[in-house]
DNA sequence: AATAAAAACAGTAATCATTATTAATTTAAA
DNA sequence: TTTAAATTAATAATGATTACTGTTTTTATT
């Protein structure tokens, strides 16, 4: 791979992704970023997610709602998707790495990792904050 | 929801899904129903895998490679995929039901069910079946 | 500091999976 | 049979993402 050469844009992308706890898509970075700097231009965006998600600075999401979500915490941890909002939320939880084991027992190929998300109804969903 | 009437696409698309294990995209499955119905059209074979997820006659997997696949076995199971060869691959294990609890404790909403998948490498990308 | 090669950029076009539209056909109930 | 609703094939449109291209920025080396 390349060497890596310092971009003001990358890093307003980060910065961005550090800010935030929602899990936002690359469009809604875009928008976003574009306070900051008005002639950044989509691409952009995408090429520098790629980036920083294949060396493991930020985390891609596919949620299956057709659009990939981004995290700038790469600590371990889950999400829980809500399916009447869509909002992503992250889950404090205790490790659920034995299901490798599980998984592992009479397979014979090799198992690496798992991915999971967790959907149900979020508590605003089921408890409304009206704003009427 | 509507009546729904016999077509007998939807039924060449579910036959079909029944024979195959490997779980094919929607295009795949367009060119292997195109042998009985040359004249299907790509549409209306997505249209009918959408009606038969919802009516829960065969699954929708979400591998994050950027294109669904389906699953003519709704029998509850997993699904490891191989970051190597791209194949996926059902997993006969234990239930891990019990991760659901583990997610919901100290959780405000309500958590339904979870999607999960596991990879890594498959047999064959470790052993491979030399064919040269 | 000047040079230059690689990396990154903005802008735009292209691709790919999927969904929407529409006029014609098929199903199935009355 | 009639007929309304569902389904279809064909095609256009959409939405997310990637590729291309000529220009600008970064950074290592004079």
């Amino acid at each position: 791979m390349a060497v890596r050469k310092y971009s003001r844009q990358r890093e307003l992308i980060k910065d961005f992704l550090m800010t935030r706890k929602d899990h936002p898509t690359a469009d809604v970075i875009y928008q976003n970023v574009r306070n900051e700097n008005p002639n950044i231009s989509l691409g952009t965006v995408y090429r520098n997610l790629t980036l920083l998600a294949e060396s493991g600075e930020i985390n891609r999401l596919n949620l299956g709602d057709g659009t990939d979500h981004f995290d700038g915490d790469t600590s371990p941890h889950y999400h829980f998707v809500c399916t009447k909002c869509g909002s992503v939320i992250d889950l404090e939880m205790d490790s659920i790495e034995s299901i490798l084991s599980t998984a592992a027992t009479n397979f014979p190929g090799h198992i690496a990792g798992h991915r999971t998300y967790f959907y149900g109804t979020c508590e605003n969903c089921i408890h409304p904050l009206d704003h009427s």
